[in-house]
RNA sequence: GCCCCCAUCGUCCAGAGGCCUAGGACGCUGCCCUUUCAAGGCAGAAACGGGGAUUCGAAUUCCCCUGGGGGCACCA
């Protein structure tokens, strides 16, 4: 088996695409083949090399990797079709000499009228084939005298292309509704239907696995293959992806670049097990599953034939339990960069000792890595923001002011500063007052923290030090 | 307009004629745990789009309708 992921860099990667290759990938590693990465770059007006480095990065991050193809190399020469042309140029020749295939001059503009008109009289919108009845020679030689052409298939009718998608099942379409679409345009770079053809045949893909976007062109290119005398590969196509409001996912539902979701907190490792889930299940009622326990499952055809919504909410729900499973070192190593740019400056030694007590209570109450910083930047900064909310709520009750001159008392006399007394001295101050936890100890949590969400108390009070959790008390007192 | 694809809780999936009083997950609601917030535990609300047909029996098969999606370029 031989798949390919072939993007076409003419905009950062989707995830639409990101889901595409990774059901390709999964299907690869199960099956023990190749998977071959292509670029599919010959739309020179909208590619860029930001977007093609973007694709790479993307399915590294994600961790697809390939056998073949673009920074690999591999017995095919370039995966890049840009520095394919002259082999689909010479394509093209061999279907226009075999007849198959024929110079068309119709302009745009004439194309564009009779689409408009066919249209309108409810007849297939697609080119008429009105030059493929221009005798051979006579189009060679208006073509060699310059006039401008582009060369169109010719499209066996009446005549039906019927195949096997192994999603879909058993697919049909009458080439009445398959026009004698374009091969290589007036300036001779081929279209996309001609280049990605002919690569999947030269590079022996066996498997092409795509968007359902693409089925109504399949068999536009089941004919060209079997017009270049190869066999064609085996199609899959996949349903696509929905934004919230069930339409195609697309910008207006927010950013659906993947780099977005790297930039945005989310693990790799989670966002690969709630993709694999769009269209796909584990079976056994699982939904958490390691990517070699998703390797050994996968079938492309259990794949669900009905489009997905995205849901945002289940993904960063897969990534909190993905974060919980991280181990404690790699959960640090990852979340510590995160800190130091939202606090400007590199953490200092002790700060580091600091968080690396501080960061298993964090770790099991976020959904995103970057919802650290917020978690824990009351211990690195010196000037503590009150959040307005919790200040309000809390502080200006009538025990929150007594509850802090008693902890302050209390605190002041401890000695080892340590969750333990620190939380036995709390107690105890708790049941002088006749208040209760609530009560008592979010004007604490407040005063030390500057927010009544925070991580556990006791904790973050050894973390902070005695000296600044005293100051910090004594500091919301006088503002009381 | 023409062609193609699809149709189970709000969402993602189970369900391939009786095992379905339709199962799981996210989300939602309630309770428990609890120093806040999470996490965790327990409970709950929540779906087979409609109509025909086949069958002793249909979420599961067939047809029509409706709805949704995709495509119809010298873009990919």
């Amino acid at each position: 088996m031989r798949a390919r992921f072939a993007p076409s860099p003419t905009g950062y990667l989707h995830v639409g695409s990101a889901r595409t290759a990774l059901f390709n990938w999964l299907a690869i590693r199960h099956a023990g083949g190749e998977f071959v990465l292509r670029s599919d770059d010959t739309d020179q007006e909208r590619g860029s090399d930001e977007y093609y480095h973007d694709v790479i990065e993307g399915l590294k991050w994600l961790g697809l990797d390939w056998d073949e193809g673009i920074e690999m190399g591999g017995p095919h020469g370039s995966y890049k079709q840009s520095d394919r042309l002259v082999r689909y140029q010479e394509v093209a020749g061999q279907l226009l000499a075999a007849g198959m295939a024929y110079f068309c001059f119709c302009t745009p503009a004439e194309l564009d009228e009779r689409r408009k008109q066919a249209q309108a009289e409810g007849r297939p919108p697609g080119y008429d084939g009105r030059c493929r009845a221009l005798d051979p020679a006579e189009s060679a030689s208006r073509r060699d005298g310059g006039e401008a052409a582009v060369v169109r298939l010719a499209v066996p009718r009446p005549g039906v292309t019927v195949f096997e998608d192994i999603v879909r099942g058993e697919v049909r379409f009458d080439h009445e509704h398959v026009e004698d679409f374009v091969l290589l345009r007036s300036n001779g770079s081929p279209t996309y239907h001609l280049a990605s053809t002919v690569d999947d045949a030269d590079y022996a893909i066996t498997h092409v696995v795509r968007g359902e976007d693409l089925l109504s062109s399949t068999p536009k290119h089941i004919l060209i293959t079997t017009a270049m005398g190869a066999d064609p590969p085996v199609y899959a196509h996949l349903s696509l992806l929905m934004g919230p409001d069930g339409k195609k996912l697309s910008k207006r539902h927010g950013d659906t670049a993947l780099h977005a979701y790297r930039q945005g907190g989310f693990l790799p490792e989670a966002f690969v097990n709630y993709v694999a889930l769009l269209g796909w299940n584990f079976g056994d009622d699982e939904t958490v599953f390691t990517r070699d326990e998703m390797v050994n499952r996968f079938d492309l055809s259990d794949i669900q034939k009905n489009p997905a919504v995205f849901d945002n909410d289940k993904l960063a729900w897969m990534n909190g339990v993905y974060i919980r499973e991280l181990d404690r070192e790699d959960f640090i190593t990852r979340t510590v960069p995160l800190i130091e740019a939202d606090i400007d400056r590199p953490m200092t030694a002790a700060e580091t000792e600091t968080y690396r007590t501080v960061a298993p209570l964090i770790q099991e109450r976020m959904k995103l890595l970057t919802e650290a910083p917020d978690q824990v930047r009351f211990l690195f900064i010196d000037e503590l923001e009150y959040d307005a909310g919790s200040w309000e709520k809390v502080l200006t009750k009538p025990e929150a002011a007594p509850a802090i001159a008693a902890a302050v008392e209390k605190l002041g006399n401890l000695g080892e500063w340590a969750t333990a007394g620190i939380e036995s001295s709390l107690r105890d101050m708790l049941e002088e007052l006749g208040v209760n936890a609530g009560k008592g100890l979010q004007p604490l949590r407040v005063a030390v923290t500057g927010s009544s969400v925070s991580p556990p108390l006791f904790e973050s009070l050894e973390a902070l030090g005695r000296e600044r959790s005293l100051a910090r008390l004594r500091d919301a007192l006088e503002r009381l």
